[in-house]
DNA sequence: CAGGTTTTTGAACGATCGGAAAAAAAGTGG
DNA sequence: CCACTTTTTTTCCGATCGTTCAAAAACCTG
């Protein structure tokens, strides 16, 4: 009952995202949030809450979806070695595009408000926490497969990825320069056995 | 002539450096400036300019203090190997502080305006461009040594070396968690002929 | 059609934003 | 002591910020 809504609540946080992505938490006005998703001031307010809130549901949306696509990336691939391969591989496809803006909206986050805002660098550090967690098991499997290298933890391994990783991200928002590939080939070279 | 100045344009320089490093560009306002450096306002934009080009001037003497410390850092060895590790502690050691906010400021500022701010990035680019020349000088100089692997282009393990120290320094930004030793490690490891 | 409920709409709020301007202050050389 | 120059100090501006609110609109139920 009452006025049904004439937008789309998965558009509108998909539309907030773009915008969050491009140009970062502040720089992100609420006029900006009403342009990109077609909405008046009022109704975004009665359906997100404030700027935090919706910017907490836009995370929180973005980091479900950057887990569901690890699962599919590794899901990919048949054995541990492979599996990594395609999440790196995925995670570059996405931050890295040819045009626009790039990067990884976490990532993005991490370093506008992570030293300063709780609630968004505790959603963060759970996510990596969880990441970090799935890529140790793909490498543990690995190990005990002998296509790992087994002289160091995976847990060390892990984090080795997920700083490349990072460093991957960060690097697109300077535009389309040097090839990630080759920087995941190294990567990948350096977890075989030696 | 005139008046003389009652506050040290260094000490200023490096009072909006920390503030700016801190919270971000959007984030620090003309407000928190003052409060910063001490000046007010007026005195502000007239030594100065802007908020953008005071941006410029702390993030043009940020750079170059890298490359200082860059060149610093591999005078503390002597063989290819050992000064590619001290430049990578080096980097490690000032973004990734045991307590504050952290992280690389050029890095910050190419997550969160390269994509926009022309003049920041061109800046930003040429900056890398110039520490990957010289890591790919080392790193040659360590391929004829026989110290690192030459199955790769010196230019290809500079892009890696250069994604790892991004990723330590966006992952810092998450506060004091995980081993940056261990990473550098791997990461030195992996610069190894084979 | 009337009552109830939710969303939409649009205006308005105080606060803060970056920036400009003018007067006051503190030095210089004549 | 008097111009002259530069910095300091303070005030002010219009624009934009995030947020709130009340009325209008659109549906459902009875």
């Amino acid at each position: 009952m009452g006025r049904p809504r004439q937008f789309d609540p998965d558009d509108a946080l998909d539309a907030a995202q773009q915008a969050f992505w491009a140009h970062g938490y502040e720089a992100t006005s609420i006029a900006d949030l009403c342009d990109a998703t077609g909405m008046l001031r009022g109704s975004l307010y009665q359906a997100f809450g404030d700027k935090h809130a919706l910017f907490l549901s836009v995370l929180d949306r973005y980091l479900a979806r950057g887990t569901a696509q690890l699962e599919a990336d590794l899901a990919r691939a048949s054995t541990p070695l492979a599996q990594l391969e395609a999440w790196l591989y995925g995670v570059a496809f996405t931050a890295c595009p040819s045009q626009g803006p790039g990067g990884c909206m976490a990532l993005n986050t991490l370093v506008e408000l992570g030293p300063h805002d709780d609630a968004v660098r505790d959603r963060l550090t759970a996510h990596f926490g969880v990441i970090r967690a799935r890529v140790v098991a793909v490498l543990e499997a690995g190990q005990r497969a002998g296509e790992v290298r087994a002289d160091l933890e995976a847990g060390v391994l892990a984090g080795y990825l997920q700083t490349v990783v990072a460093g991957l991200a960060t690097g697109a928002r300077a535009g389309p320069q040097g090839d990630p590939a080759a920087v995941i080939a190294v990567a990948l070279d350096s977890l075989r056995p030696r």
